[in-house]
DNA sequence: ACCTCATTTCGCTAAATAACGAAATATAAA
DNA sequence: TTTATATTTCGTTATTTAGCGAAATGAGGT
């Protein structure tokens, strides 16, 4: 019960449900991330760390930055069919589909002041 | 973005979800809920308003009693996919199962003291 | 019309959550 | 080893939410 409460809570936020939605279109660092939804970098870490404990997704150390996955681990059977139903949902979505385009464009190296 | 985060609120709560189940098995009437969940009936109903709100219910009058059922209704996108999953989700809780049990012998006109 | 009683709404309190900046951590480059 | 910097953790604040009891609502029965 507990594991599908925190499987919905960490949906039940627009700034979450935009880091997936990003995600879908490739992994990301958190200054990339932090750079879209302006935000404080604590706050996205902390968004992170709910999608990560919920296992909707996953990080991997790249160099000096922190990469983040959505998670391809089938063994949570909520996040297995919640992650495709929120893949086919938001398709048209203005803000979605402009934070996706940015995915697109930015770049970390220009991006965390090299 | 709003419909759908509205509708993982909705479903970010333990005694919501609880009620989700309860409804499988019938229709259930507010103090009929407040008897299996043993909360304050204001608290019952907060919860089924936001239930309500969210879709994933609907409600009926019937004589003094209010019912509420699982919507049926398939215009809600979110919703339409959700209340399945749930339904395949939690079969083997231990309270889940208990609650169910409950509802099969809770009769609402001892309950509500006629 | 009045009374009864199931439900909803209101006002409040306690707990959870999102946000920030600052400090701590950890790793790459110099 | 020292410095620079990406990320996490900590401490705080403002907002949201779950819970309760009391008052309001509204429909059924007398």
């Amino acid at each position: 019960m507990d594991k599908i409460v925190y499987a919905f809570k960490a949906l039940a936020d627009s700034n979450r449900i935009r880091i997936l939605k990003m995600l879908e279109i490739r992994p990301l660092c958190v200054c990339e991330i932090t750079e879209i939804l302006n935000l404080a970098t604590s706050t996205v870490s902390k968004h992170l760390s709910i999608l990560r404990n919920a296992e909707f997704i996953t990080d991997e150390k790249d160099g000096k930055w922190v990469n983040y996955y959505l998670n391809t681990d089938q063994t949570n059977p909520y996040m297995r069919h919640l992650l495709p139903l929120i893949r086919t949902w938001l398709t048209a979505d203005e803000r979605v589909l402009n934070d996706q385009k940015k995915v697109t464009t930015v770049d970390r190296n220009t991006l965390c002041g090299i």
